[in-house]
RNA sequence: GGGCCUGUGGGUUAGUCUGGUCUAUGCUUGUUCGUUUGGGACGAACAGACUCUGGUUCAAAUCCAGGCAGGCCCA
């Protein structure tokens, strides 16, 4: 065999990230970039086919604990912003009431919603009497209808989602999955009789995040985030955050408690069993095609994808090899086609009059767990041979071949969790500190690009300005596992267990 | 929000500085035919591009202005 330079369809080392990241998406067919709008991709077959069993898998889980799917107009009018504003200004101005001016930070403009995105403003040549704008988000439709359908203690808790498409005029760099403005979007939005019944949804949506981490094989930090990125309107914001190879969060699920702060802008309230009325709680809980973001970055190499059991759309592909040499091999292997499939496994088998070679990279690039080739050695021997996409090559006979398959796109799995494991601990490192001096602050040692710092942390907003200027980087807020010991806050020396991390954020 | 850079077949690339040689180069991909086929085969033939609008000029892929699209850096 001889060499060939042009191998690899070009793809750029894992190693830079910046330039591997929107190469892969397109030369493994997840998307198409070339539609002329900054931020709208196409979704190829073979990525929208991944992102529907990522959004299975949410499905189950919503049907698991009582969720209903529901689908929401993409249209919103104008006026119904208008709560929605007051609500925010008025959380605003009450939180700047209870707290010393000195530590809060300047905000930014009150209408930045209204920038953000996309107006319609004509009916064919006629102005619109009331503008609508595109869904960024469906608090706005939703808590309208629901304030029309909760009446009684009876009808709650109320537990909807749905998966839309949302946008979000961005202006800054578009990366697919990443940052569009085209957003796949999956939002829980549940309504409860009190604060408590709010917060037992907050908890089972921590451990519906944590299942479908696992199936796609994804460690995260989890954080409830700082006041001042906390989602308007809410009481408080948990954020689950990938760590990507460059060393950037990517936040892939919050979870916020709004209490009855919606509730009470939108009177969404009930009859309680002594027939006084009462505000409702509410919760929501948001993903997106970040998780293909992150299953992208954390699992592929420098040949491609690799995609976790769980959502590859094909487990297996089925490469029938020198099948002109022996009759028997094409027969045989859709044998073991169809027997895989009702077997309940996603196959595929590739006929194509294409060289084995070929065949293999082209499935290593769309990070196809398992290859599975046949030929007449195999046919003889009645076995076959099984290449792993996480490496190396197994032969397997063909008695038992459906637990083989199983056995070993489970080890595929713990294999990806294993390695993703390790990658993000090698990324997240202890914040090496400040020293006083003369002029100020000044870090013990120089920070590393690409790096997650952990620290403990338990100054106010001022406090956090001051981290943040001095870092360039960003507070993720409280891990939810704290320190078991005290330990000092980096800018105020307090003792506390709060830990933080702190990042450059996508 | 501010600044800098780039746009050539499906992908990638030469040519742009210094306008004319461009009937636009190479690789890759695609199509057809033949030989091949256990990790990227080979030969032959064919197909396919100067981002858009305007300007300067005898002449524009090349210079100028703007739009659109993309990339990078700083707040």
């Amino acid at each position: 065999m001889t060499k060939h330079g042009k191998a690899k369809r070009g793809i750029p080392p894992k190693s830079d990230f910046n330039a591997w990241y929107p190469a892969i998406v397109e030369i493994s067919d997840l998307v198409d970039k070339r539609y002329p709008i900054k931020g709208m991709d196409v979704w190829k077959p073979y990525g929208w086919s991944t992102m529907r069993l990522i959004d299975s898998l949410t499905r189950d889980e919503m049907e698991k604990s009582g969720h209903q799917e529901y689908n929401f107009p993409l249209l919103v009018p104008e006026d119904l912003l208008e709560k929605e504003n007051h609500l925010v200004s008025r959380l605003k101005a009450a939180r700047e009431q209870g707290v010393d001016p000195s530590e809060l930070r300047m905000e930014e403009e009150d209408s930045g919603f209204k920038k953000e995105v996309y107006w319609v403003t004509k009916g064919g040549d006629n102005e619109l009497d009331v503008p609508m704008f595109l869904r960024p988000t469906s608090e706005t439709p939703m808590y309208t209808m629901f304030s029309l359908w909760v009446r009684s203690h009876a009808d709650l808790p109320l537990k909807t989602f749905q998966i839309v498409n949302t946008f979000r005029y961005e202006t800054k760099q578009t990366r697919s999955f990443i940052r569009v403005r085209e957003i796949h979007f999956f939002e829980a939005h549940t309504v409860h009789k009190d604060e408590e019944g709010a917060t037992k949804q907050i908890e089972e949506d921590a451990q519906i995040v944590q299942k479908l981490m696992k199936s796609l094989c994804l460690p995260v930090l989890v954080s409830k985030r700082p006041v001042w990125d906390t989602f308007p309107g809410a009481w408080y914001t948990t954020a689950v955050d990938a760590v990507m190879p460059n060393g950037r969060t990517l936040q892939i699920a919050t979870y916020h408690h709004y209490r009855d702060q919606w509730a009470q802008a939108f009177d969404l309230n009930y009859e309680d069993i002594n027939g006084n009325t009462q505000n409702c709680h509410q919760t929501t809980f948001g993903m997106s095609e970040r998780l293909l973001g992150a299953v992208v970055g954390m699992h592929g190499d420098d040949s491609g994808l690799i995609l976790p059991p769980s959502v590859s759309p094909y487990q297996v592909i089925l490469m029938p090899v020198a099948a002109h040499i022996n009759e028997q091999v094409l027969p045989k292997i859709k044998e073991i086609a169809a027997d895989l499939k009702s077997a309940g496994f996603r196959v595929h088998l590739d006929d194509r009059d294409k060289r084995p070679g070929g065949k293999h990279y082209d499935w290593e690039i769309k990070g196809v767990p398992i290859r599975l080739e046949f030929g007449p050695r195999d046919l003889a021997e009645n076995k076959c041979v099984l290449s792993l996409r996480t490496g190396g090559k197994v032969e397997a006979s063909l008695d038992n071949l459906s637990e083989t398959i199983s056995d070993n796109l489970e080890m595929i799995s713990d294999q990806l969790l294993e390695r993703s494991s390790t990658h993000m601990s090698n990324l997240v490192k202890k914040f090496p500190g400040f020293e006083s001096t003369n002029d100020g602050l000044k870090l013990c040692s120089s920070l590393e690009d690409g790096i997650v710092y952990e620290l403990a942390f338990d100054g106010n907003d001022a406090d956090a300005e001051l981290l943040e200027k001095s870092t360039g980087l960003t507070l993720l807020g409280d891990s939810i596992e704290p320190y078991s010991e005290p330990e000092n806050c980096v800018i105020t020396g307090k003792l506390t267990t709060r830990k933080q991390h702190i990042a450059r954020m996508y």
